[in-house]
DNA sequence: TCCAAGTGTTGGCGGTGTCAACATCCGAGG
DNA sequence: CCTCGGATGTTGACACCGCCAACACTTGGA
């Protein structure tokens, strides 16, 4: 039933969770646009026109895909919290908030494949696969970074008014910088180059968290 | 010779830069993955292959299509840099920065399929459209932004030190924030909540330059 | 004048997503 | 135990795509 099977069977036993894994691998090696349906149907073993049984569409499929990498994003930065043990609350609520940035850059040099298809835009599909920001529970990368900032303000090293909106500011920049790195202007900068940019924005991020004892005064 | 013929001549007369007008049209309309060679042959009235003679490659076209894009960016950046008039050469830095991130996720949202497409990595291709980072003049968006930066350490609001550095970690919250509003998660917020957001944004990046009279202790 | 390079055309190959019709298997109801 | 219906996989086809090869026309300079 559910492992699979061992000859030549008609009947599959789980194309659905095999197609996915192919795409996966697919995905790794070339990225969104090369996977195709029949081409992870030949890899599976199976005849093209069977993975329509499992997917509406190559984009749900896609998808389906996005899903097992902003899950891998999820654990691979819930593994870079738990890795932070510091007494001192403070510096370890920074670190945590360091370390989750760090890791999210990390994650998409690492996996560049998974994380493009993570954040590729699936029009087609009605939500944005793992995370949606109006549920209430935020399981996936969001939510992380929610956390750390909440953890942030409890320590008291960030102010509760400068804690609004700064979980958007937080994950733009760090999305942006891998976005750079990733497929934009900054593909090909050494890697000591490019640790060193991520280092300066990532104390520039929590630079700008600390924002009690300031006398900044706002534009307008 | 330059212009387009009249009526029905063997040759086109400018067929690489009416693809290429073409191109632009098919990118807004449905994005870089949108535009096939074929179907831009078709519109231009020139049958299939044609496009050889003056591209290599689908992803030549699609370059220099980018090209066009990143352009338009530019100017798009420049004109919202000339818009800003104020007296006090403080707040006109500071203004500038401002608007030209804005402008930046304005332009991104405004047009974007030329965005996607301008940054859109074309691996075949050995640099990115219109932006070498190690050039010496930087006449893209990054140079626009690292003018601003310079300002605002020339007007004595950014301390030289916190310079260096700046411009990466600037563009990745800006480049990253159009990202998450293009095709990320943060595709459908409503319009009132995503400008909110973004000035939050531009607010805590301007607040992150002005580092002179902070007592912010560095980690590690 | 004529030839060679530049440019556009026709035809074809292999690949893709998707639809329609058909084949096979499995499990529930008799 | 049998049967039959739904789930699953297959074959075939269509239209489209990128790209290659061979051919046709046009034009400018030797």
């Amino acid at each position: 039933m559910s492992t699979a099977s061992a000859g030549t069977s008609y009947h599959h036993g789980n194309l659905r969770t095999a197609l996915v894994e192919a795409g996966v691998d697919a995905v790794r090696e070339l990225g969104p646009d090369g996977v195709a349906l029949r081409d992870l149907a030949r890899r599976v073993g199976v005849s093209h026109n069977a993975a329509y049984r499992h997917f509406s569409d190559r984009d749900e499929l896609l998808a389906a895909i996005a899903d097992v990498g902003m899950t891998a994003l999820t654990e691979s930065g819930a593994a870079r919290l738990a890795a932070v043990s510091d007494p001192d609350p403070v510096r370890r609520a920074r670190l945590r908030l360091r370390e989750l940035g760090r890791g999210y850059i990390d994650f998409a040099r690492r996996e560049r494949g998974l994380f493009r298809v993570a954040f590729a835009g699936y029009p087609s599909l009605e939500s944005a696969p793992a995370m949606d920001l109006a549920d209430s529970e935020h399981a996936g990368p969001f939510g992380q970074l929610n956390d750390c900032l909440d953890d942030l303000v409890r320590v008291g090293y960030l102010s509760p008014d400068a804690r609004a909106g700064a979980e958007f500011a937080c994950w733009a920049a760090v999305h942006g910088m891998s976005m750079l790195l990733l497929e934009g202007p900054l593909q090909k900068v050494p890697d000591e180059v490019a640790t060193a940019i991520i280092d300066h924005m990532l104390t520039a991020i929590d630079r700008s968290q600390w924002a009690s004892g300031s006398d900044y005064e706002p534009l307008d």
